[in-house]
DNA sequence: AATTAGTCCAACCGCGATAAG
DNA sequence: ACTTATCGCGGTTGGACTAAT
């Protein structure tokens, strides 16, 4: 029996993946081995296959605006279901989104650690007490990794809020299900898988969104002593956790889609600043520097 | 210029689901 | 109904590349 080859491939091995496929369909594997065509297993055939030669990937093109987007709605709604997620996304394979979220969780990670209070460090005065009015997120635990929102309790949904955030023992943040839902988007009707073909168009699935995306405002503030004259509090400040108790931030709640008022002092403030709520308003939870093309909220004169 | 740290991405592994015998 | 083979998915790893020091 001949050996199993394992490692990068070589072009003339892509030839005969390639070969077969077109002979065959993209199908049978394991027969690549079993005719000798190949010394790769079928699973790693089909990987090859699937990640670099398929069709129609947009291979060494970085996400755009548009698919990083679409990449943190899908996994606020699906959870870590890259290959499900990778079906609304043409031209992107499992692998390529899979890698996209991690390489931002790990952004958003070393932006977290960089803006964690340090032990030696003389604290920023904070702000610690709770407001009086403020109602504050249930703390949850932070999911594992590999939580997938279908399996979760409603509550436990906000997994790319929370997840990479295992450095913390709890941390309140807004469900990002709930934003997600608050805004009655009906995604499954939205985002409709694509199937590929292979004359495909590329297909652009958000201006069936009513409103443009994203929408972030250039600067979000939340509750301070000093108040938000003296403290723009910007989400891409590398220091913005400070601004909070890092064991209980609070963030704004969304309303819920009943429409019924879940006040939050802050929910409350950016309404006075009349930035609606959209169904983009659940990217308020990241910092700025987890993704490339979050841009700032125009004015509202300029709506 | 050399070294280190950070990021990206291709490929592997393990596991569960499903099909075939 | 049971076993085995295959496929597909999600998590992880390691190497290549780039930026920072």
């Amino acid at each position: 029996m001949s050996e199993i080859k394992k490692g990068p491939w070589k072009a003339e091995e892509d030839e005969v993946l390639i070969k077969h496929v077109k002979k065959y369909g993209p199908r049978d594997w394991s027969s690549i081995r079993s005719k000798g065509l190949l010394q790769r297993t079928g699973k790693s055939c089909r990987l090859r296959w699937v990640n670099k030669l398929r069709p129609n990937l947009k291979n060494g093109v970085k996400f755009s605006a548009e698919e990083e987007r679409t990449v943190i709605e899908l996994q606020a709604q699906f959870g870590n279901k890259w290959a499900r997620i990778a079906t609304y996304m043409p031209g992107r394979t499992d692998n390529d989104v899979k890698n996209f979220w991690s390489s931002r969780q790990k952004r958003l990670a070393k932006i977290l650690r960089n803006s964690a209070p340090q032990p030696n460090k003389p604290q920023k005065s904070i702000h610690r007490e709770a407001p009086p009015a403020t109602q504050k997120v249930p703390s949850v635990e932070a999911p594992k990794l590999n939580s997938s929102a279908e399996e979760r309790p409603l509550s436990m949904s906000q997994d790319c809020s929370s997840s990479y955030m295992n450095n913390f023992e709890t941390t309140n943040m807004v469900p990002l299900r709930e934003l997600v839902n608050s805004t009655s988007l009906p995604f499954e009707q939205e985002l409709l898988p694509l199937e590929f073909t292979p004359n495909e168009k590329r297909i652009s699935i958000w201006p069936q969104f009513p409103l443009s995306f994203p929408q972030i405002p250039l600067q979000t503030t939340f509750d301070h002593p000093l108040g938000h004259q003296e403290l723009p509090m910007k989400l891409e400040d590398t220091n913005f956790l400070d601004y909070f108790d890092m064991g209980n931030v609070q963030v704004p709640l969304a309303p819920s889609c009943s429409g019924q008022e879940r006040t939050s002092e802050i929910a409350v403030k950016r309404e006075i600043m009349d930035y609606p709520l959209t169904p983009d308003s659940f990217i308020h939870d990241f910092p700025m520097d987890m993704f490339d093309y979050i841009d700032p909220l125009p004015s509202p004169s300029e709506w």
